[in-house]
DNA sequence: TGTACATCAGTGAACGCGCGTTCACTGATGTAC
DNA sequence: TGTACATCAGTGAACGCGCGTTCACTGATGTAC
């Protein structure tokens, strides 16, 4: 048992982000702020600072935690995958991990850290992301599980799918509206169904010599 | 030619709106603020309290303009389509009106504005966006151009792929990064030929008996 | 057509607030000898 | 094992800022008669 108010911390980046994302949970990206995330940690305001330049380091520090987390689970998808349908588990996995951890998706995907540039140790784990996906259907090509033609035409439509399905979900009129009510098991089945109909329909006009 | 400075400016509330969309474009929807709206069309910070209750208002003055918009090239597009692509004209209409115009699309799905029945009357003019899809898919079914089944089943399809690629497009990784660089054409063809691909598809398995 | 008056849509000053950020400081920790 | 000292990670007070919002006011507009 150590004090109840050590002089150092011990921890404090980790709480600070920990506090981050219960913030953006419960009063959304906007009222992310040092001071408040100092408030909820119960630490002075010039605190953070010695763990964060800005506060826009705060929210670049827990988009870059997400990013790590969802090449985990992109990754672990791809090697669990049989041969053929690597594409559509890593997306259901995006999707999945997207509903499991709204606050981090939230951060990785602001506006405020898109401007390139910007945040380079982001954009490269947000890269490595993507780069797994390309090196899917790349890979899905020289197999012959994936058709020829243009590869970026698949990485968009799983890309698209699965952003699309995980952003309606969390942020949009999906989430919490009365009047549009989905049945979440569809919403699951949704990525991985997409990207079957795609596959199967492309190697098809593929077979025919198109 | 009326004097420099009329003591009523006449057209306020749309100059706001106006000026409120640039700013949204140029710092993003975070720096959308009465004040600064106002300073924008060169009026006191006062005035645009007359036209909007508060600032939550504002924004959704502004989404509202946008799911009228939307909502009119949506119904455009279903009315120009042929018996059996409605559903895929409709999802590229989505699309095209997000490039075109992404600052009201930002404004649509901020998340401030997502808390049910907070604005009622823009849940209205975002659901009946929504009751168009619907609508197209119900009667596709009917006349045999959609497969049975479920029909959330391709109205979440539609509006995921066409939102996932708008999204990707406007704010995500997709917009300025280096590191990815997509054909632009290819995005707008993504949306159709996910949908083409997911109904042929599906009329297959239908033809099937499945 | 003119006039009195209600109403509308501005002004500008003021308030309190939370935030980002800085800075001199101080207590705790780690290390060289 | 002790001690001197550098360094690290906090404190708390302070600053300036832009914002939301209110309020008494005033100039312009429209309307009844």
């Amino acid at each position: 048992m150590t004090s109840q108010k050590p002089y150092h911390h011990g921890d404090l980046r980790s709480c600070l982000i920990r506090e981050g994302l219960a913030l953006i949970r419960e009063k959304g990206l906007t009222s992310l702020s040092l001071r408040a995330v100092a408030r909820a940690v119960g630490v002075s305001a010039g605190a953070p600072y010695h763990h964060f330049q800005n506060r826009a380091e705060l929210l670049a520090g827990i988009a870059a935690e997400g990013f790590t987390m969802l090449y985990q689970v992109v990754k672990e998808a791809q090697k669990n995958a049989d041969e053929g349908e690597e594409l559509t588990l890593m997306g259901t996995a995006y999707t999945s991990f997207a509903v499991k951890n709204p606050e981090h998706f939230r951060a990785m995907f602001s506006p405020e850290l898109s401007e390139p540039g910007a945040f380079p140790a982001l954009e490269e784990k947000a890269y490595a992301v993507f780069d797994e996906l390309a090196r899917s259907v790349f890979r899905g090509q020289s197999e012959g599980s994936i058709p020829e033609g243009n590869p970026q035409k698949y990485i968009l439509i799983a890309w698209a799918v699965a952003h699309g399905v995980s952003t309606l979900l969390i942020d949009g009129p999906l989430a919490n509206s009365e009047k549009i009510d989905f049945d979440p098991t569809l919403m699951g089945a949704i990525v991985a169904e997409t990207m079957q109909s795609v596959l199967q329909q492309a190697r098809k006009a593929d077979d025919a010599g198109l």
